[in-house]
DNA sequence: CCTGCTATTCAGCATTGCTATGTACTGGTA
DNA sequence: TACCAGTACATAGCAATGCTGAATAGCAGG
């Protein structure tokens, strides 16, 4: 992925984290290796952990501490209604922008 | 359009105003009302300003001062050569998030 | 003269992702 | 024992971007 995806992941990360949430629980280690699997090479581990931290704070996820086997404890984060009703939310600016964007894609060739 | 649109435009609004850009030549306040028109209600002036200046001081477009029977002379931006390959550059990695976030969306129904 | 519309600019702020580093737990191996 | 790799989380400082708010300037109409 090129430099410009860092500023395009500004804010559209978050919507991606808490989407994998709505599937599933996860923590996030876990989170930072499936997203390189899927294509985002480049994603820090401090990015994925800081954002962890702030949705934690705004009251989107509820968190659980479970013992690993082979580490340290698992912060496990899983999406609660305030998250869901949140990412919902998400979803509707996306789809605005992805519309402009494919109208503007078209309109240019 | 909702908070979450300030951060998801991040990255995403110069790919708009390159975009509007290769399709014809265009000015700022020219710019902010057509983007207004398209439903960006609240785009600050002053960000596309600034964002003009940052794509000028990169070397992605041409500028040309045109008088104005109805103001200050206007500023008219152009895509040059440079600008239409970061463009491109642009829409890849676009893509490449929008074809993710669609997975992600799909996935969680 | 004053108001409103056109048109651009800039200083200061908040948010977000990246870099770099540090901490801590477990198991394997020399 | 000592060391290292893999797992797992945290954090301080930096860079980039969009927003707020205000200022500047030209032109036309009441």
């Amino acid at each position: 992925m090129g430099k410009q995806a860092t500023e395009m992941l500004k804010g559209t990360l978050e919507g991606i984290v808490l989407a994998i949430l709505a599937d599933r629980p996860a923590y996030g280690y876990e989170i930072t290796a499936w997203l390189r699997e899927q294509g985002f090479s480049d994603i820090a581990e401090g990015t994925i952990y800081a954002l962890l931290v702030r949705i934690e704070q705004r009251g989107l996820v509820d968190v659980e501490k479970v013992p690993s086997e082979k580490g340290p404890p698992r912060k496990v984060y899983s999406l609660n209604t305030q998250g869901r009703e949140y990412l919902e939310e998400f979803w509707r600016t996306w789809s605005f922008l992805a519309e402009r964007l494919e109208q503007l894609r078209k309109g240019g060739e």
